[in-house]
DNA sequence: TCTGGGGTCCTAGGACCC
DNA sequence: TCTGGGGTCCTAGGACCC
């Protein structure tokens, strides 16, 4: 069988380029990519973490997750520009439209990262290198930032070769490059191989990716259980995953946040919850799914997470319906501590709500779902606060009421 | 003014049934 | 009688990715 051979396209710091573009389009004078800047949350509301740097703020030792006030102390003359999500699907949406054309096995990986499937296209590109060269190039021209295009014989090499040096790079790893180009890096570096996997490695001698490679694969069983042998695979270079282009099909759905102070007044939290309720089943139904797990994620002033989580007799996309879950699994879970973040996921999502109901109840589900669309709509066209359900007005009272009453 | 948000997948352990 | 064990479903928690 032929290789294959597979591109992983790589957006060069997509927030900051994407923002950067957005500024000079305004007319904004500086290019944020060419000083010490990163695209960072409010540190005000307690959102503040880089999201994306510079090069100039990489050179300077700032790295994406970090505290901003941290970075801020490695570079004084940091400047932090804030997130602009919408912009972002849009330049992502953009991109993937425009590399479509060079293959219909594409697979988006994330908002600024996709996997290309070219195998047995030599009869249309005869040289993939060059190709990859003029689709970089092309971005650069078309959409005014850079990419790195990594091409190896699988998804792991293409990833791991897109990632070697930056910025506006083509590199190969191909099956006969993996012991010169892979084998040297520190285990850490390998796709799939976090922080505490690299302690354990590390800790039984394994300090490179060749390390891994050459270990005794019975050994590694003791700590690894049944991820050794895909571990092992990946520092061998071997990975059988298909380019799976994924039509917007989602297994959950969440929506956290992280709140400006921390909340132990449950009724403040249950009003966040509907909110957060009320966003996460338009999604929800926006995708055409159902839902059948409902699961509350808290972490505390402390930082500690947990989280709750129950079934639904019957998959819905209904908002009250669960709405009366989340309470139901909030009075259940809550551990009347400080909270810093709280959020609702759904799971076990489904095209189809194959149920058993009575007719009873199924026609008031139908029937109030139809209501929720409606809003739905109505919000999309007019803005969110369009149309408000009644229940969320009385959340809104019993609370002004509560206020009065703390105040007397 | 210290530490985000949205995902996927895996595992341990308990409940329950036969 | 001195305490099985497999299978399945479910939940909580954690690792990892961007």
């Amino acid at each position: 069988m032929k290789e294959r051979i597979i591109f992983h396209i790589d957006v060069n710091n997509a927030f900051l380029s994407w923002s950067a573009i957005l500024y000079l389009k305004d007319g904004y004078k500086k290019d944020i990519r060419e000083i010490p800047a990163v695209i960072g949350g409010s540190e005000k509301s307690r959102h503040g973490i880089v999201l994306a740097k510079s090069i100039p703020a990489k050179k300077k030792g700032v790295v994406t997750a970090e505290p901003i006030y941290q970075a801020k102390k490695k570079c004084k003359t940091l400047e932090v520009y804030p997130p602009d999500y919408r912009w972002y699907y849009k330049k992502s949406y953009e991109l993937m439209n425009y590399l479509k054309q060079y293959s219909p096995l594409i697979e988006q990986y994330s908002v600024d990262e996709c996997f290309l499937d070219m195998s047995g296209m030599d009869y249309i590109y005869k040289d993939y290198i060059k190709l990859a060269h003029d689709i970089k190039d092309e971005i650069k021209e078309k959409f005014g930032y850079t990419v790195n295009i990594g091409i190896g014989n699988n998804k792991l090499c293409a990833k791991m070769a897109s990632d070697f040096e930056k910025p506006n790079k083509v590199h190969t790893l191909f099956k006969d490059e993996i012991a010169k180009k892979m084998w040297p890096l520190p285990v850490g570096d390998l796709f799939m191989v976090g922080k505490q996997s690299t302690k354990l490695l590390n800790s039984i001698g394994i300090k490179t990716i060749y390390d891994l490679a050459k270990y005794d694969e019975k050994k590694l069983k003791k700590h690894f259980k049944n991820q050794t042998e895909h571990l092992k695979n990946s520092a061998l270079g071997i990975d059988e995953s298909k380019v799976t282009p994924r039509s917007n099909i989602t297994t959950s759905i969440s929506i956290t946040e992280t709140l400006p102070y921390d909340i132990d007044d449950q009724d403040k939290l249950k009003e966040i919850l509907f909110r957060q309720t009320e966003e996460v089943t338009r999604q929800l139904r926006e995708q055409k799914q159902y839902t059948k797990t409902v699961a509350i994620i808290y972490k505390n002033s402390n930082f500690i997470n947990y989280s709750a989580q129950a079934k639904l007799p019957n998959p819905t996309d209904n908002t009250k319906t669960i709405y009366k879950k989340v309470i139901d699994i909030f009075n259940k879970s809550y551990k009347e501590d400080p909270i810093r973040l709280i959020g609702v996921r759904l799971a076990e999502l489904s095209k189809t709500k194959k149920q058993q109901l009575s007719l009873f109840e199924e026609d008031e589900d139908i029937k109030d779902t139809e209501i929720q669309k409606t809003v739905d709509k109505i919000n999309k066209k007019f803005g969110a606060a369009s149309v408000m359900p009644a229940s969320l007005k009385v959340i809104g009272r019993s609370r002004n009421k509560k206020q009065f009453k703390d105040r007397k």
